[in-house]
DNA sequence: TTGACAGGCAAGCCACCACTTGCCTATTGT
DNA sequence: ACAATAGGCAAGTGGTGGCTTGCCTGTCAA
């Protein structure tokens, strides 16, 4: 979980994602690129985009020969709550 | 900030303020081992803490030789809203 | 059917980071 | 005063994660 969320990269990744959710990975790449200045292969993309999924923070559906990604904030709301004073009232 | 929380001792560490504030530098070695398990030196978990304030989540006071560390879970609120889609409605 | 497009797999490189070791300073108690 | 305690500084090391390169598979349009 926090170390899908270690890298900027993916932190942009998830950005993009935000920004326009259902992205495939040869899109997000492009944009990636445009609006972010962010250079990278599309096999590093590809490779952040596991790591978000096996963080629960990514969902895809492959669709022909398209995979869309799709982003999941649930994780992210629950990890938050760790260090939260009022989740853990019994002190 | 993420990067702060990118390891898992720092996390710990934490934890640890979280459960008890305004903990000492060599207090917090000594909870650490006991009731985590994770033996680590002191200079690491200074390292640690540094890099925590760096991030604003600890925040310190020098009194004497003693050197108090305070959680502060503020950044972490904030930097929680970057994909939270009903804080950029204007969509 | 064949070429272009979208994606996957595997191995390798490199820089950074977590952690240690060794030594030094400052504050406290007796 | 001096020994013990609490902490700081700096340099070194090992592992791993981010990224690349090279090649292979699957899908669509003409």
């Amino acid at each position: 979980m926090f170390d899908a969320l270690a890298s900027g990269s993916r932190r942009l990744i998830l950005d993009e994602l935000a920004d326009r959710n259902g992205q495939a990975l040869y899109e997000l790449c492009a944009r990636l690129t445009m609006k972010h200045g962010l250079n990278l292969t599309r096999q590093a993309v590809s490779q952040h985009l596991d790591v978000l999924e096996a963080a629960g923070l990514v969902r895809s559906v492959r669709e022909g020969r398209y995979k869309f990604h799709y982003i999941d904030t649930g994780p992210l709301e629950e990890a938050m709550r760790r260090w939260d004073k009022t989740t853990r009232e019994g002190e």
